[in-house]
RNA sequence: GGCGAUGUAGCUCAGUUGGUUAGAGCGGAGAAUUCAUAAUUCUUAGGUCGACGGUUCAAAUCCGUCCAUCGCCA
């Protein structure tokens, strides 16, 4: 595995106000950078604002302020999202930032000279709400209005510049075939295969019609469409499009690991982007990764209901249950997967309760309450020092299998493994009922062994979900072991047995019981 | 409309190349138990496997049609 890591978010809509699809997509990007630190990988973790477009420049003018300044005030609120949840991004780009802009252009010029980019007319249905035009077939399907807004679509013509997508069809089926994993899920790859023999279409890249972006170099009244400022973020924000190739040193990120999206914007990414990407000639992105959508009590999230899960109600659930009870919700309930999964506080509460309450902040505290009692708060020493009870190949074999989870994206998979570690601890008492042992003083070795094995693999319990419940897990941490071990290296955290005999364990309750409050 | 996906117990989902009485977790119900945050353990629910038709000795699992939901249609 290399020690760089490159994960990214789509760059979110300032014209859009923030929702729990950005904070879902935000916050698996942050679980899987916290992973990958923690395995000792240098992680780049990328998020940030598309600022351009004639939407963004409509909503300004209507009301009255310039685009910038609504530019300025919602990337602003994406960016109190971060902070919110907590959130170690390792940069926030925004497209109207200079040292985005100097290489949109930088890059587009290189596409002109290479012969990837040409002047062409294109006359068409255009759906001015959602700018884009509609095939004539299509358009006559629509009975020329928006699908969307239901307005009249209208015959425009433009001179534009058009990328050769056709050109790449080839050498793109030919990545899909010679690398199986780089759309996923899989259920996603088909989706775009199937679109893929169809065929391609070059794509016009440049519009004429409105002002707010980036000017397309050396023709003036041409901007650069949205979608092409956008995609290019991945690559500016590492300065690969500056005279030198790089910002700093961070071009060694290049390529992704994960680029990160929600699965209506699979095609951009998927498609165009490595296009782009061959005819710049940089090596493409290692995976894809497109999600599926929260809906909300069963129903789709849209504009018309206004049942958006929006900030204020995210924020209801952090302050009831704490952030890292929403991280866990988010990361392991969410629709990483082909399906859509549904947003309600029933279940929510419930997650919390099962997983959080009664597994993750119960088994410690057993632990630390049977040491409190039994020897006085002091680590007992382990008498079975041959295997200590098989604990240290279980905890082994469970963190092997939570860095192929991590490594492979499947965070729901690395919270399992995490979890069922403490599931093994809780029957692991259950069998050997210490509590009885500890009836005879004869059983004081059997007694302190089994706490001794118990203390150990909960404290590396602990480590593996630390990239979900970050804050937790420090205080789990703290009480097992001390704070300080956190500095330590990979290898050495993730080991059995580095508490060591008579150090102090504290009781400990993580996550306090959360009566229900009356909500559908 | 076209392409693709999904539809299994109240909820979330498993169900290999078709084969005994269709499974798990959560929730609900009952019992046991106490180291622990009313925690934990055990037992339990009897769901036309979206609908209809077909292939087969045999289909949730193959084929066809339809319905619902979701995504994309550059």
């Amino acid at each position: 595995m290399t020690t760089t890591a490159f994960i990214t978010t789509p760059i979110y809509y300032v014209n859009d106000r923030p929702h729990i699809g950005h904070a879902y997509t935000t916050t698996i990007c942050d679980v899987w950078a916290r992973g990958s630190r923690l395995m000792g990988r240098d992680v780049f973790f990328l998020t940030g604002t598309d600022e351009h477009g004639s939407k963004v420049e409509k909503s300004a003018a209507a009301r009255g302020v310039t685009p910038q300044q609504l530019a300025d005030e919602n990337a602003a609120e994406f960016q109190r999202v971060l902070s919110t949840f907590a959130l170690t991004n390792s940069d926030f780009i925004r497209t109207t930032q200079p040292r985005h802009e100097q290489q949109v252009q930088a890059m587009l010029t290189r596409l002109v000279d290479s012969g990837s980019v040409y002047l062409g007319t294109f006359e068409g249905w255009y759906d001015e709400g959602q700018e884009e035009y509609h095939t004539e077939t299509r358009a006559r399907e629509l009975e020329y209005k928006s699908p969307i807004s239901g307005k009249p679509l209208i015959r425009a013509t433009e001179q534009n510049y058009y990328f050769k997508l056709s050109a790449f069809a080839e050498r793109l089926t030919k990545h899909f075939a010679d690398h199986p994993t780089f759309v996923r899920p899989n259920e996603r790859a088909n989706e775009v295969l199937g679109r893929l023999r169809d065929g391609l279409q070059d794509v016009p890249i440049t519009r004429t019609n409105f002002t707010w972006g980036i000017a397309m170099p050396g023709a003036p009244g041409h901007v650069v469409y949205v979608w092409i400022d956008a995609l290019l973020n991945y690559i500016t924000a590492l300065g690969l499009g500056t005279a030198t190739g790089s910002d700093g040193d961070r071009a060694r990120y290049w390529p992704a690991d994960y680029h990160v999206v929600g699965k209506e914007i699979l095609w951009f990414h998927a498609v165009i982007w490595p296009a782009l990407l061959m005819a710049l000639e940089l090596p493409l992105p290692k995976c894809v990764y497109a999600h599926s959508f929260w809906i909300a009590n069963g129903q789709k999230m849209s504009k018309s209901l206004g049942n958006f899960v929006d900030l204020p109600t995210i924020e209801g659930f952090t302050q009831q249950y704490g952030l890292d009870a929403w991280r866990w919700y988010m990361a392991t309930q969410g629709p990483i997967a082909a399906a859509d999964s549904d947003f309600n506080a029933k279940h929510f509460h419930e997650i919390y309760t099962y997983d959080l309450v009664n597994t993750v902040g119960n088994c410690p505290s057993r632990i630390g309450a049977m040491i409190a009692k039994y020897f006085e708060g002091k680590l007992p020493p382990d008498s079975d020092e041959a295997s200590h009870g098989g604990w240290p190949a279980i905890c082994e074999a469970s963190v092997r299998e939570w860095e192929q989870c991590i490594a492979s994206f499947d965070l729901h998979g690395a919270a399992r493994t995490g979890m069922d570690l403490l599931r093994k601890l809780d029957a692991f008492i259950n069998d050997t009922e210490p509590f009885k042992l500890a009836k005879d003083s004869a059983n004081t070795a059997r007694l302190g062994s089994i706490l001794n094995q118990c203390a150990q693999t909960v404290r590396v319990a602990g480590v593996l979900l630390e990239p979900f419940m970050p804050q937790k897990m420090e205080e789990l941490a703290r009480a097992f072991g001390g704070v300080a071990a956190t500095a330590a290296q990979w290898t050495t955290r993730a080991k059995y047995g580095s508490i060591a005999v008579g150090h102090p364990i504290d009781k400990l309750a993580l996550y306090p019981r959360v009566e229900r409050a009356v909500v559908v």
